[in-house]
DNA sequence: TTCATTTTGTGATTTAAGTCACACACTTCC
DNA sequence: GGAAGTGTGTGACTTAAATCACAAAATGAA
């Protein structure tokens, strides 16, 4: 299937509109500066160690972070299409991620570079309005996640994802699932056990 | 001890400035919105149930964040003097707060209302420059909390803690370090005992 | 200082998640 | 279609944190 560039570009405006308003010179400008890009299942888009210099908007497909713990790999994030990803602290402060962004389904992405965000800023008060009210709601976003992990134990985290994010059960492998729940794979397992049949 | 306003708002000044770098015009307009209040240790901040309409900067003191569930007080959060303090959600969604924020030790703080902050936004393309960097910081920070959950175990948590913000130890009650950090107040009791050997 | 209150520490026990091992699906690709 | 590989489920056992109960410290007010 052949996606059109103006598709995802469209799909990228609604979710940025759906934040703060803007005009279409405001958009124009966005625009120019955005590219489209693709990753197959697998890929990595942005390495542990490199620098992160650019922000995803996903169009389809979704994208995990990482981390290695002796040796094996922890989920630290998982983020589904119509979604902004960017690892924050790599891009603001131009210092090595300390995680990695893997594609865990084909995944169409559309890229802003920090470069040409940085100038857009200077020459643009509304596209600044954009990007503050975006993020205000990473903040929020973040802060959801960090409030799951004290609030709530692990049979409650997984009531918490499938009411947040119940396609991520169907997206995403389990394992890695539950790695972000910050459970064993056969703890999650045991957990989907217990509730479908209290649900029936 | 009294101290003066101005020293208050210079503190404040410090702190913005450490973020993004701006003029005097600007952090005229910026103090113009500045109102200093204080809080007696226990004293509540904001209310769960009310909707949050500001953002405190303390200068001195410190708040911890804390939602009810099954009558006990869970710590979602825990802030220092120094640091910029509101509840996200409520502020930029303007729904009622699901956290209560309390004074732990005697506090002062510099608080900008939303409504005057959004209008001063209109206003000033460095002030929203300033906004923007405060927000990255605490996107930052939100995820580095995130991330001590999925990637660490309790006594891990401890040392990153230890490490992270090693003054919140002596300033805020255990029982409250404890619970932020997701374990029980037995259990980092046990755990300050088995790491004050090991590193004797 | 003394008493009352809050906070922290510690032992005994319970409980739930982790660990290990392996069986059973489910892809995907020759 | 069958083999290889990836992902998920499940049982037996281990381990570490939660729980409960109470003692000891620290704090604060009279």
């Amino acid at each position: 299937m052949v996606v059109q560039d103006s598709e995802i570009l469209e799909s990228y405006r609604k979710h940025v509109s759906s934040f703060a308003s803007f005009g279409n010179e405001t958009w124009k400008l966005i625009e120019s500066i955005v590219t489209i890009g693709t990753l197959n299942k697998g890929d990595i888009s942005l390495q542990e160690g490199k620098v992160c210099s650019y922000v995803d908007f996903l169009y389809s497909g979704s994208l995990r972070a990482f981390s290695n713990r002796d040796g094996s790999e922890i989920t630290t994030g998982i983020y589904l299409s119509g979604k902004c990803v960017t690892n924050m602290k790599s891009l603001s402060t131009q210092t090595p991620s300390s995680s990695s962004f893997q594609a865990s389904e084909d995944t169409i992405y559309a890229r802003i570079h920090k470069e040409h965000l940085t100038k857009l800023y200077e020459k643009s008060a509304e596209v600044q309005a954009v990007g503050r009210a975006l993020l205000e709601a990473m903040v929020v976003e973040e802060n959801d996640w960090k409030e799951m992990y004290t609030l709530y134990d692990p049979e409650e985290r997984y009531m918490f994802l499938m009411k947040k994010s119940p396609e991520m059960l169907n997206r995403v492998p389990l394992q890695y699932v539950a790695s972000f729940l910050g459970i064993r794979r056969e703890t999650l397992s045991r957990i989907r056990k217990r509730t479908l049949k209290t649900n029936k």
